[in-house]
RNA sequence: UGGGGAGUGGCCAAAUUGGUAAGGCACCUGACUCUGGAUCAGGGAAUUGGAGGUUCGAGUCCUCCCUCCCCAGCCA
C-alpha cells in the first residue's frame, strides 16, 4: 500500500501551513542514480518471472541532536523514492549508543519529519528494540567461529589495529574457544565486568586494507541507562553489526545513507553473508550518495550542538541555524525544503550549493501563498502638507496579487505617514528613481506624492520629510495617464503598530567555515551581524493580531513570519528572506566597478 | 606512500551506456508592471581536471598523471 506523503502541519502557520498543505508530487522528474538502480531491481524482477518486490527504505537518525537541512535531504530521497515505486519508508532510531542519545531528540525527530510532511504510517522503529535479535545473532556469530570477547583495552586496541599503511596484528585473545566466547559474552550481559572491560569483535582480518575489516568490535559493555530500553542492558552493538541487521528485519530493500559509510559497506555486506537470514525476507542493500553542503553554515551535529551549548545562537531552533526547527522558526515553509531538496539532485560527487538555490525555493513559496502588508523597518516622518490634518480614509490594498482569492483589506492613509528611510535621497545618483527633492512617486494604493522639502536637525540629519499629494490620483492612478517610477510602501503615523524585526543574515562569513585555516577554529568565521535586532519597525494595523508561525511578506522588503516571542501588543517578526532586489544588484556593480 | 570515493559553465546536475554537452540556481538584456517583487521573452558563459591512446565518432572505453573528499571511536 502506498503511503501517504500528504503534509501534515502541526504548527498553525498561516500562509506557511497553506504553503505545506499542496501535496508532495507522486513522482519527481528527476531520475539520479538511486532511482535508476531501483527501476533496474524492479525490473529484474519482471524479467526473471518473480514478484515484483515491495520496495522498502528508511530514514534512520540517531537521537542525539535535531535534524537539519541535510538530513531533510535524506529524508526526502527516502519518502519520495519509496513512495514513487509503491512502497513504504520506515522511521528508526538508531539508538545504539545510550551515553549520547536522549528522548528529547527523539520527539523533536519525529516533529520534525512530520512537518516536513511525511508520514512513516506504523512503521516507526527503534534499533533498541531489536537489542534481543540483535544479542541473537551475535550468539550465532560467536558459534560459528566469526567474532570472539577480546579484552585488550581501547589503548591497546588501537595498537594492535596498525594505521592506514600498516596491517594490524591478531589480537592475543582472538583464538579462544567458542564455549568460552560464549561463557564470556553471557557474562558480559550479565553484567559481570566493568564498561570498557571487554568487547565482542567480529573476526574478519587483521591486515584487511580497509580498516572497517580489521576485527571490528561489533558489542561494548556500557552501563548506562538507555532512553527506551532503560536498565535491561549493559551491553550495545555497535553500529555497523546494529544497522546492517536493523534492515534486513525490518525488510529493508534498499538502505541509503551517506558517502562516509562507503567503507562500512563491506562491513554491512559481511555481517548479512555470516548470519542466518532465511526467516528474513528481502536482503538490504547499501547505497551511498553524497550528503549535503550549503554555503555559508555547517551541517556537523558536533559543530551545531557547540553552537547551541556556547550560547553563540539562542538555541537548535534559533532560526540562523540549519536545522529544520531554525528554519521553521525563520518561516521556511515544508513545501519550499522539499523543493529545495528535489531541485539539488543527488549524486555521488562532493558538493557546497548556494544559498541563494535554498532562498529561491522559499521565495517561489511564499511569493504564491503570502499575504502582502506594509511595514516600515526604518522609518522616515513624512507630512503631507496638503492632506486635511485629521483626516483618515481607509484604502483599498490587494492582499496577494498572485492569488485573487486572497482578497483585499482596507488601510488607513492620514496625513503623517512613515516611509521607509532608504526610499528617500536627497542627492539621488542615478538609477535611483525613488523619492528626491521635487520628485514624484506614488505611495502604494495611495496617492501620487511630491516631495517638496526636507526637515534636518541640528546634525544635519534628515529627520522628516514635506510633501504635497493630488488628490486626482486617489488609489495610485493618475487621470490624466501620467507614470511615476517607483511606488513606495508605507504606513499612516497614527495607526501604525511598532514591532521588533529580527533580520538575520549569513551566521558565517565563510562559505565554506567547516574548512579552517591553521590556527583558526570555525568560531572565527562567525558572522558579528547575523542577527540585526530592530524595534524601530512600524507595521500596517491589520497586523495587530499576527500570530506565531503566520507568514507575510512586507512588500518590497521582503518576507516576515510571526516568532513565538510574540504577543499581541509586544509584535516580534522573523525576517526569513528578503526580495529579489535589483538595486542591490546595481548598488552592487557600482561598488565593485 | 594502504583502501575507498569523486572531478561536466560561478553553484547544483543530466546526458537513452560510444553518436556530437539537458535543466535549475546565479548573472546580464529587453518587455510588462501600483512591490526595482512576480511574470514573459532573450542572452553570455564548458576545448567535460590534464596528457596520450582506441574509434568514422569519446564526458562515456584504455593508459599515465593531477586535485579534492572519506577511513586508523569500545561514535553514527
Amino acid at each position: 500500500m502506498p503511503i501517504d506523503t500528504r503534509p501534515k502541519s502541526p504548527t498553525p502557520s498561516g500562509a506557511g501551513a497553506d504553503a505545506a498543505d499542496t501535496a508532495v508530487p507522486a513522482a519527481s522528474g528527476g531520475s539520479d542514480f538511486i532511482r535508476q538502480i531501483i527501476a533496474a531491481d524492479l525490473a529484474g524482477d519482471v524479467a526473471a518471472g518473480r514478484p515484483r518486490r515491495t520496495i522498502v527504505t528508511r530514514f534512520p537518525p540517531e537521537p542525539n541532536g535535531y535534524l537539519h537541512i541535510g538530513h531533510a535531504k535524506a529524508i526526502c530521497l527516502n519518502f519520495t523514492v519509496a513512495a514513487e515505486n509503491g512502497g513504504r519508508c520506515h522511521l528508526r532510531m538508531d539508538d545504539t549508543n545510550p551515553s549520547k542519545e536522549d528522548v528529547e531528540y527523539v520527539d523533536s525527530i519525529t516533529a520534525d519529519v512530520r512537518w516536513l510532511g511525511f508520514d512513516w504510517g506504523p512503521h516507526f522503529y527503534h534499533a533498541a528494540d531489536y537489542f534481543e535479535r540483535l544479542y541473537l545473532f551475535a550468539e550465532e556469530l560467536i558459534c560459528k567461529g566469526n567474532a570472539f570477547v577480546c579484552d585488550l583495552n581501547a589503548e591497546q586496541m588501537r595498537e594492535y589495529r596498525g594505521t592506514l599503511t600498516e596491517p594490524g596484528r591478531h589480537s592475543p585473545w582472538r583464538e579462544r574457544s567458542t564455549d568460552e566466547n560464549l561463557d564470556l559474552f553471557r557474562r558480559m550481559r550479565a553484567g559481570e565486568f566493568a564498561g570498557g572491560a571487554r568487547t565482542l569483535r567480529a573476526r574478519i582480518d587483521m591486515a584487511a586494507p580497509n580498516i572497517a575489516m580489521r576485527d571490528p568490535v561489533i558489542y561494548r559493555i556500557q552501563h548506562s541507562s538507555h532512553h527506551r530500553s532503560g536498565d535491561k542492558w549493559c551491553i550495545y552493538p555497535m553500529y555497523d553489526f546494529a544497522h546492517c541487521l536493523s534492515d534486513a528485519i525490518e525488510g529493508v530493500t534498499h538502505s541509503l545513507c551517506t558517502l562516509e559509510f562507503v567503507p562500512n559497506r563491506a562491513l554491512y555486506d559481511w555481517v548479512l553473508d555470516h548470519v542466518d537470514l532465511s526467516a528474513h525476507s528481502s536482503r538490504p542493500r547499501q547505497f551511498e550518495f553524497a550528503r549535503l553542503n550549503l554555503t555559508y553554515t555547517v551541517m556537523s551535529k558536533r559543530t551545531l550542538r557547540l553552537l547551541v551549548e556556547e550560547g553563540h545562537v539562542r538555541g537548535w531552533d534559533d532560526p540562523r541555524m540549519p536545522t529544520i526547527s531554525g528554519m521553521r522558526r525563520r518561516g521556511y515553509t515544508p513545501a519550499s525544503i522539499r523543493a529545495f531538496c528535489e531541485g539539488i539532485g543527488i549524486a555521488r560527487s562532493d558538493n557546497l550549493v548556494q544559498f541563494a538555490q535554498l532562498e529561491f525555493c522559499v521565495r517561489d513559496d511564499l511569493n504564491r501563498h503570502t499575504p502582502r502588508v506594509m511595514g516600515v523597518l526604518r522609518p522616515l516622518k513624512m507630512v503631507i502638507e496638503n492632506y486635511p490634518d485629521g483626516r483618515v480614509e481607509y484604502l483599498d490594498a490587494v492582499n496577494n496579487p498572485e492569488d485573487p482569492s486572497a482578497g483585499t483589506r482596507k488601510v488607513p492613509f492620514s496625513r503623517e505617514l512613515y516611509i521607509e528611510r532608504e526610499d528617500f535621497q536627497e542627492d539621488p545618483p542615478k538609477k535611483f528613481f525613488r523619492l528626491a527633492p521635487g520628485r514624484e512617486v506614488r505611495l502604494r494604493y495611495g496617492y501620487f506624492i511630491t516631495c517638496t522639502g526636507v526637515v534636518k536637525n541640528e546634525a544635519g540629519d534628515i529627520t522628516e520629510l514635506r510633501c504635497t499629494y493630488d488628490p486626482a490620483t486617489t488609489g495610485g492612478n493618475a487621470p490624466d495617464g501620467r507614470k511615476v517610477k517607483a511606488t513606495l510602501h508605507w504606513v499612516a503615523a497614527a495607526h501604525a503598530l511598532p514591532a521588533e524585526v529580527r533580520l538575520y543574515n549569513q551566521l558565517f562569513t565563510r562559505e565554506n567555515p567547516a574548512r579552517v585555516e591553521e590556527g583558526a577554529t570555525i568560531f572565527d568565521y562567525l558572522n558579528p551581524t547575523s542577527l540585526e535586532l530592530n524595534t524601530e519597525a512600524r507595521l500596517e494595523e491589520s497586523l495587530t493580531s499576527a500570530a506565531p508561525g503566520q507568514t507575510f511578506q512586507f512588500e518590497r522588503m521582503g518576507y516576515f513570519t510571526v516568532d513565538p516571542d510574540s504577543r499581541t501588543g509586544a509584535l516580534v517578526f522573523n525576517r526569513t528572506a528578503t526580495l529579489k532586489d535589483e538595486w542591490a544588484n546595481v548598488l552592487k556593480r557600482g561598488a565593485e566597478g
